[in-house]
RNA sequence: CGCGAGGUAGAGCAGCUCGGAAGCUCGCCGGGCUCAUAACCCGGAGGUCACAGGUUCAAAUCCUGUCCUCGCAA
């Protein structure tokens, strides 16, 4: 059975990685265009284009999917693999060849572009993964199979989501043979249940203290790897990477840094705020107490 | 040539405007104190101040070039 394969980010990676690894016919990858991105806006192409050559497998950089009806046509494949692709599909291309997706969540819940983070918002303490059709509508089409995924309680985005896009590749592989072989059933999702997760925005990622210290540090998992969480101190943008529930209550104001030699606090509205893993503008990512060796603080007050 | 910050002891930083004997916080080594501590006290080791040129009696500090790191934006 000839794969196509459509992907991006890490998550594709993994999976793309798996169905090669593991000797599934892949003919094809399509991914995003190469974009301007960091300092001086060089024009960066997407990491999985390397796996992609190093495999001899062509790649397909479209901008818009629906101007290339065409050449989608003229693919030999059976089957397209969407993961983490992050575009709908259009009707045109769906209809050429059928096409499943690897959702990390248990649809129809979080539905949309950011169910992992969704999940670790939430403060989930489990989520999981589903295999199903790749249909027009978002993240609605029937279900093969899905399996729920235990979330550790200090685990973030950064090893949830390896570990998601494994399991959804060991489902991924189960529902290509059964597809192979005839076996593969599918029920549609309990559309009425369905819950939506968006796109993250950068001021998403701000850590407002007159929010509950669980939530805050549950941002902090959620966007880790981007945009991460971050608040300000006067000029200074810090960003956190790693943070928990301090296990001790002070009577402070709410945004204030408690003074500690060794622990970075701040009150949150319920609780205390503990960074453990920080970054300033123009500096490093450091430990909390490293970044306290240095640091030389203009205000105690955060986001003022 | 998108905007900006920075490279000084093992780590994080100050010193640079206004050139003139290398500092701070931590870590490390040794000693002391305490029922106890991510506590405190005393002592110690550790630096061609990113690299290369230039100006000067004298450069971490001023000038020029190179390399590297990071924030913003996209």
């Amino acid at each position: 059975m000839k794969i196509l394969f459509f992907g991006t980010p890490v998550f594709s990676e993994i999976v793309l990685n798996g169905l090669l690894e593991n000797g599934f016919e892949v003919v094809g990858v399509v991914c995003q265009n190469d974009k301007p991105a960091g300092r001086g806006k060089k024009l960066v192409t997407p990491h999985i284009v390397e796996i992609a050559k190093a495999h001899n497998l062509p790649v397909y950089q479209f901008e818009k999917l629906s101007l290339y009806i065409e050449e989608f046509k003229k693919i030999d494949y059976d089957l397209g693999v969407t993961a983490s692709y992050g575009k709908i599909l259009p009707r045109k291309l769906l209809e050429i060849k059928p096409c499943i997706n690897v959702h990390p969540s248990m649809l129809p819940k979080y539905r949309g572009a950011t169910p992992i983070q969704g999940a670790l918002l939430n403060g989930d303490k489990k989520t999981g993964v589903t295999i199903m059709k790749t249909e027009v509508g978002m993240d609605d089409g029937d279900i093969f199979v899905q399996k729920e995924v235990e979330i550790m309680p200090d685990e973030d985005y950064l090893s949830l989501m390896p570990r998601l896009a494994k399991i959804g590749l060991e489902l991924l592989m189960e529902t290509l043979i059964k597809i192979e072989n005839g076996t593969a059933k599918r029920t549609p999702q309990e559309h009425e249940k369905a819950t939506f997760v968006k796109l993250i925005q950068k001021e998403d990622a701000l850590l407002d203290f007159s929010m509950p210290v669980e939530s805050l540090v549950n941002k902090t998992r959620a966007y880790v790897v981007s945009p991460v969480a971050f608040f300000t101190l006067g000029e200074d943008r810090i960003k956190v990477y790693k943070a928990k529930v301090a296990d001790m209550t002070i009577d402070a104001n709410v945004g204030e840094i408690i003074p500690n030699k060794k622990r970075f606090l701040v009150q949150a509205s319920d609780g205390v705020f503990e960074i453990l893993k920080c970054q300033a503008s123009g500096g490093k990512v450091l430990d909390a107490n490293v970044f306290l060796n240095g640091y030389r603080f203009k205000t105690r007050v955060a986001n003022v």
